[in-house]
DNA sequence: TCACAATGTTAAACCAATCTAACAAATATA
DNA sequence: TATATTTGTTAGATTGGTTTAACATTGTGA
């Protein structure tokens, strides 16, 4: 099952790892943990798990470098957040802290083409008549 | 663990017991697990935590009966399917199997906070202005 | 009413994800 | 450089949810 697709869990942790390389240019299991709120034998396993699944390469006490295919899905799923993120907070006018924890329940589980949907609507800002 | 919160497949279980309860008078495990697409033996796992935490009344081979607090629930879960499957429908322009299938996906996801806006948004149609 | 079909339950196994505790490796510092 | 601290790994247990297969109960129709 090297290209199953990724749980929730997964995916934040993956989304975690993009971030902090990103910016920083690397991470440790330790922050991720962190991060996360798990123990650090949590991201162990995660990693494993990610690596099996080819999303990062990784080895035993080794940096964490993410793959092409890494990098694609997380864009994906920091793309999906950061667009909740915006609808939640300019829409639905929560303060950003409640409008990113439900961009970070929501980025999992929406579909595909409900997310462009939002995308587009995000972008046109349509303006609705009330019926 | 009586009163624990319900995780998102108890939430399902609830809902299709509810929905059956309403519309026929009752319900057989049977056509809970032909819902949900599971065996009759996770259903029967399911019929003992919903009965633990109190969500329903429940005997062995005996009826399914839901609990003041099982209806309360069952509804606020119901009632945010419903919100949810109008603004993939009404607002994103999905069609009715794609916005309710989103709409299962996040109703068990979605704060209070954010459903109680994103409500308010539906019963407003407020018009949203380019900027 | 009695046998068969339908439905419900149980036990045992499985899987993903988590944890703690003990241990190993790496890093920092005296 | 030797030791102490930090970080990472492993093993083993736990939890929630699932399955299949065997069995129990209920319901139905000859």
């Amino acid at each position: 099952m090297t290209n199953a697709i990724l749980s929730s869990g997964l995916e934040d942790y993956l989304e975690c790892i993009y971030n902090h390389i990103n910016s920083t240019g690397g991470v440790k299991a330790i922050q991720i943990s962190k991060d996360l709120n798990v123990s650090r034998a949590s991201v162990t396993d995660a990693l494993h798990r990610l690596a099996e699944k080819q999303y990062i390469n990784y080895e035993r006490y080794g940096i964490i470098v993410i793959t092409e295919k890494g990098v694609k899905k997380a864009e994906e799923i920091i793309d999906k957040h950061t667009i909740l993120t915006k609808f939640f907070e300019q829409v639905l006018e929560l303060d950003i802290d409640e409008a990113s924890e439900n961009a970070c329940r929501i980025e999992h589980v929406i579909t595909e083409q409900a997310f462009n949907k939002l995308k587009l609507f995000m972008k046109e800002k349509k303006v609705l008549v009330k019926t």
